[in-house]
This record gives structure tokens, C-alpha cells and sequence, in this order.
DNA sequence: AGACTGATATTCT
DNA sequence: GAATATCAGTCTA
């Protein structure tokens, strides 16, 4: 992936990377579920500005953002301009056995079905916060030709829950909700 | 199926 | 003190 492909908004990257595979030291798959939050975005964590925790997020696009969710799980995002897409979900292509230990024997279909899910199946910690996505462990790849992507409300928030800027990709059963249609 | 609960870091009021 | 971009467990049915 291109450093370039997150130097745009957020709104045109997130559905883009539907489709897109993600390994980390050779363990990940498809990405089937991202979530969009922009700049002027009550629900972003950006929202109010930079804090110690989003620092990364007003770093260069292009890079991860980390953070703890609930004070429990971690959670993925990728930054573009003051901006970041949650990755909400993946279909485990590669290393199901590291993958499978991790998550204490999950099924496949749940091994990265959420955000918290996602990140502990791949062992994606806070030390992975604002490392470049174009360099190890992460490998991030194009998708290879055109998905059906659909559109939702977004999952878990209070703030612009309206707002339907959650993408997937159609068909999936490895998202982490279904999505209406 | 769905409702509820605990875990508990970070930020905001 | 309260809310939060979550998840696993447990109860009720």
C-alpha cells in the first residue's frame, strides 16, 4: 500500500479499504469492516483536539493509531488527515493457528469480528501505535479487484450515530454485526 | 434470542 | 464522578 493511498479524506479511504489484506508478521486476511471519523466528527477521537492518547492521529496519514478501549481491548485504526478508520473486522486468510491461540479457540468466524477481536487475534498492542503502515510487522496490500461495499450506521456510538460511515463488505459473514439492507 | 454485568484507561465535566 | 469507537460471561426464556 502506497503512503499516498491515506493522504485524502478519510470519507474516500475507508470504503477503499474494504477488501484490502492486512497481515501482521504474516497473520491477518481481508479487511470486511471499517468504520470513518473525521476531524469535525463529535464521535472522533479527534473531536476536541489532540490529547497524549490520539497523538498519532494528528501525525502523518499513512500510520496506525492504538488505543484501549473500555480500559480492555485495543482497538486499530489508520490515519489519513486528522482523521482515522477503525478497523472493525477481517476474514482470517493466514496463520488461523496463531490466530486460534490468541483467542482461546474461537471459531474462524469470530477470531476478528470487532475491533478489540481483531486486534488481539493479530497481537496488535499499544506498541504498535503510530508505527508506518508500508513497513513491518504490518503488510497492507490493495485489494486485488472490485468488492460490493455497503453502507450502515456506525456500531457502539451515542454521538452522530447517524451518520453512515461504516462500511463493509457484501456478503461477509465475518463482519462484526450484520447490515441492514 | 435477548438483557444485564464486570473489567477499568483515558478523557471530560 | 461519568462516559466511552468493547467483549465475554451469565442469567432469563
Amino acid at each position: 500500500m502506497k503512503r499516498s493511498f491515506f493522504n485524502r479524506s478519510v470519507h474516500e479511504v475507508a470504503p477503499d479499504l474494504v477488501g484490502a489484506e492486512l497481515y501482521l508478521d504474516g497473520v491477518g486476511g481481508v479487511i470486511v469492516e471499517v468504520e470513518a471519523y473525521d476531524r469535525h466528527d463529535p464521535a472522533s477521537h479527534a473531536y476536541r483536539g489532540p490529547t497524549k492518547r490520539n497523538a498519532s492521529m494528528f501525525g502523518p496519514p499513512g500510520h496506525a493509531y492504538v488505543y484501549r478501549s473500555y480500559g480492555v481491548h485495543w482497538c486499530l485504526n489508520f490515519v489519513c488527515r486528522e482523521s482515522a478508520v477503525l478497523i472493525r473486522a477481517l476474514e482470517p486468510l493466514a496463520g488461523l493457528e496463531v490466530m486460534e491461540a490468541r483467542r482461546r479457540l474461537d471459531t474462524p468466524r469470530l477470531l476478528a469480528a470487532g475491533p478489540g477481536r481483531l486486534c488481539q487475534a493479530l497481537g496488535i498492542t499499544g506498541e504498535h501505535d503510530g508505527l508506518p503502515l508500508d513497513e513491518p510487522p504490518f503488510d497492507l496490500r490493495p485489494r486485488a479487484h472490485a468488492v460490493d461495499v455497503v453502507t450502515g450506521p456506525r456500531i457502539g456510538i451515542t454521538k452522530a450515530a447517524e451518520r453512515p460511515w461504516r462500511y463493509g463488505l457484501a456478503g461477509s459473514r465475518f463482519v462484526s454485526r450484520p447490515f441492514r439492507t
